[in-house]
DNA sequence: ACGGAACCTAAGCGCTTGCTCACCCTTTGT
DNA sequence: ACAAAGGGTGAGCAAGCGCTTAGGTTCCGT
């Protein structure tokens, strides 16, 4: 979707926090990601952070209040620019089964392609402020009809094959979100692969009539 | 498999550390699992664990030398069972189609049953020691061993159709393994529940014929 | 020319962390 | 009877934590 490349400092994504502003902001944004992804939330210090996007300690502080407001940050972008890529595959043209193939590829392969922010979106929840969980939660809520309301779609349509339609919505989204978990850029499948792996996949798990 | 059950202390979880003494060092363990699971490891303090079995900070460091030992003791513990599970599952009577169901089934079963101490043996890898790393990787190997080693059982026999048996063994574990991650007994569905539906899903998945 | 906003730093405060140490009970083998 | 061993405690150390503060620099509208 997003076709500007940008000059390949990070080759492997395209640019997600453009809307971070200021500069400094983004720059702190983006080290806090990596920190976070690669040792958790909980065992990042801020002078790690700080010291990766360039700055001193105190300087984290000009732009946000505290720790987890970064991570806060973090997490709402992510979780909306997920609900966005999935939004618009449901969207699409096509029956059930095409868009809820075209979900799954584009859900799946924006977990892979940035599995570091998708690690910190899926996987630090718990760390967020109680108010700021239930915000998230809400988003994540979102996330779960839409993919729901695919499903629904392509049985009330007979073109799927459902019993437990709510049931069914969870494993498709568990199935998606852990790739985050596992997906690493060494690994032998590039992302595309693995969305067009799991939207075959899913499309079994829906016993949809033909692919 | 384990048949005798506990008095009921903790009515949802047959007693997995049994074999872990003395009964001091078991207590610290479950403290260990119950606050690692809820809060992390890294956020999770000797003196909380210490304090949830019942003792002062330094008792814990008779029992264990560090804090990592005992997560260490805590996955490897984990590991072999949830790697007992699937073998005796894997090593049952039927064809292939009849030992996935059974695998992912009970597999499913322990992630949701045990979901505090699968939370820990699946999301805290990376707090151990490098060594203990290697060590535990190994074991997960196995695992992944034992289930596309069904997979291909079935394909060989003609009972599944698999175009890509290592991607789809890795989505099938990877769907069991993210149990951990969303299951709470609060929940609508039982351990049992989620394990049908599961083991139904990666039939589909397989390309079954017939169920 | 200059007041003020925006941004950054060096230094460090108060607290918590993982872990240790000196010492104290109980149980056990002889 | 009593030394040894095993299992426990209260107090506290060194280090590292999130975060603050006082002060400096750069840039801009007027």
């Amino acid at each position: 979707m997003n076709a500007e490349a940008s000059k390949a400092e990070q080759p492997e994504q395209t640019e997600e926090w453009a809307d971070v502003t200021p500069d400094a902001a983004r720059r702190l944004v983006r080290a806090a990601v990596h920190a976070f992804a690669e040792r958790g939330y909980h065992a990042t210090t801020t002078r790690d952070i700080a010291g990766r996007a360039g700055m001193s300690p105190a300087a984290l502080y000009i732009h946000y209040k505290t720790k987890e407001e970064l991570l806060f940050q973090i997490s709402g972008v992510g979780h909306r620019l997920a609900l966005d890529i999935l939004r618009s595959a449901a969207e699409g043209e096509g029956g059930a089964a095409r868009r809820l193939a075209a979900a799954v590829r584009s859900f799946v392969r924006w977990h892979a392609e940035h599995h570091t922010t998708a690690r910190v979106v899926q996987y630090e929840l718990g760390a967020l402020s109680e108010e700021h969980y239930t915000e998230i939660v809400a988003r994540r809520r979102e996330i779960d009809g839409v993919v729901r309301g695919i499903i629904e779609d392509g049985v009330r349509a007979g073109e799927f094959d459902v019993p437990d339609i709510p049931g069914t919505t969870l494993a498709v989204l568990s199935l998606c979100i852990d790739v985050a978990r596992w997906f690493t850029t060494e690994g032998r499948r590039t992302p595309d692969q693995v969305g067009e792996l799991y939207a075959d996949l899913v499309l079994r798990m829906v016993g949809a009539t033909d692919a």
